[in-house]
DNA sequence: AAATCGCCTTGACCCAGATCAAGTGAGATC
DNA sequence: GATCTCACTTGATCTGGGTCAAGGCGATTT
């Protein structure tokens, strides 16, 4: 196990999210405010870090490493409801029980904010209510792109659907153009893929190896993906062959 | 086809929404620069108030009627993604293109705000963008339960689920107490239906029918329904018994 | 280097829901 | 009051993905 060191400034200037998270409008002034509130948290891959129902003593956001949000039927159905990268937030202001499971994929630390003096914070500046409403209204286009994928696309298209959306937001270190290649770690287990796509774990292993032996992908070890061209992918994942619209 | 009579007063502090709407924490001289730059319009069962990616003059509330946010694949295959009941909010403040089809199901009366003002009315008024923050996150929470339907629900779940929203957001005048009876009739037609729950007509009406001989719910028509008890059917549902969490 | 463990793959079979195809029935139209 | 139409129902059959079951394989432990 990976020995945790944060060698984290407290410093908000130095912070790698600092113009994508929830600060990312406020000035000098509000982040030595938020630095007065902020402390910094680490978790293991696998441990959870939210239980859904649990009364939530933070928010916060994702700096490094990556968390998903599941919602889990009493049978055991469970179903991946969010994927949380770097500069996502967690938590939702104004209620205190947490509505879903938040569990950590990979080993990762979290900038958290006391909930009460956050909450009473955002009253006072726009800046973070305004970026919360523009990351919130970026999350919501997001679900529904998935209710999408998970209510009309065939297992083929949800697998290129899931690897396109992994390329595209940055997850890889490699990078992916729109037209060229990408190449990228999958931080999800078969599983995960599966909780996410509304499928299970062999039909996940199934269409990776079809995907595989089509050439849409090629396969280093279980989870290091190269996309030779993501184009080819985005017609498998039936979206648009362009880059989607924007306002 | 009915004439639209709309006897709405222009004056806000009359509005059937003005409580629940993006307006509701407003004080009375915001209202007043409100009323300056909106207006009402009228829409007929089945037309499209928007068209996914033309550029949007105007967002706004609906105020009577309802209306689906859906999205369509290339080959047809349609998604909704959002059910749009009165007092919800249609746009995206920020952005140019829609990103949906926005289609009305009954006659419909939207409070539209031109885009221009309403954006600069937001940035100096924070009553405006508190509440539209709060309502945004509940409709994330709703497409994210929305997930676990579309993902991990069996048909027979995914009806009785359908059928419990609409009798919980009151799309019912009869209303829908957590325990009791419910009657409403379904603003919906089969095939909306299947749209929503990622189904096929087909299945929609034979899981109907299962409904209705299992004596979960009492049909009158095709559109009108009983619920004899609203636990049976959150039971149906495969929905925790209990009314679920809130903060 | 053998054994254990997690994660993944592959095969064989099955079933819920899709697809294809007739009807039915209540308004609207003539 | 006949017929058209649109929304819906019901039946017969097919199939994509689920289920059950048996390995494979690389990393860690012994």
């Amino acid at each position: 196990m990976t020995v945790l060191t944060h060698a984290l400034s407290q410093n908000c200037a130095e912070c790698p999210i600092r113009h994508r998270a929830v600060c990312a409008r406020c000035d000098a002034d509000e982040l030595d405010e938020l630095e007065g509130i902020k402390y910094y948290r680490s978790f293991e891959a696998g441990q959870t870090i939210i239980w859904a129902g649990d009364n939530m003593a933070f928010v916060g956001s994702v700096v490094s490493g990556i968390a998903t949000l599941t919602q889990t039927m009493e049978d055991g159905r469970t179903q991946m409801v969010g994927l949380l990268l770097p500069s996502d937030f967690v938590g939702r202001p104004g209620r205190d029980g947490a509505a879903y499971n938040v569990v950590a994929n990979t080993d990762l630390v979290m900038c958290c904010f006391r909930k009460k003096p956050f909450e009473e914070m955002m009253i006072r500046t726009p800046h973070i209510a305004q970026r919360l409403l523009e990351m919130t209204l970026d999350e919501l286009d997001a679900a529904r792109e998935w209710m999408l994928v998970l209510g009309r696309k065939t297992a083929r298209e949800k697998i290129a659907s899931l690897l396109s959306i992994i390329a595209r937001r940055g997850a890889a270190p490699g990078g992916a153009g729109r037209g060229g290649a990408a190449v990228f770690d999958l931080p999800l287990t078969r599983e995960a893929m599966a909780d996410y796509l509304g499928l299970t774990l062999e039909t996940v292993s199934r269409q990776m190896s079809a995907l595989k032996k089509d050439g849409v992908i090629v396969l280093e070890g279980k989870r290091h993906v190269t996309v030779p061209d993501m184009g080819r992918l985005m017609e498998e994942a039936g979206d648009d062959s362009d880059g989607g619209l924007l306002g």
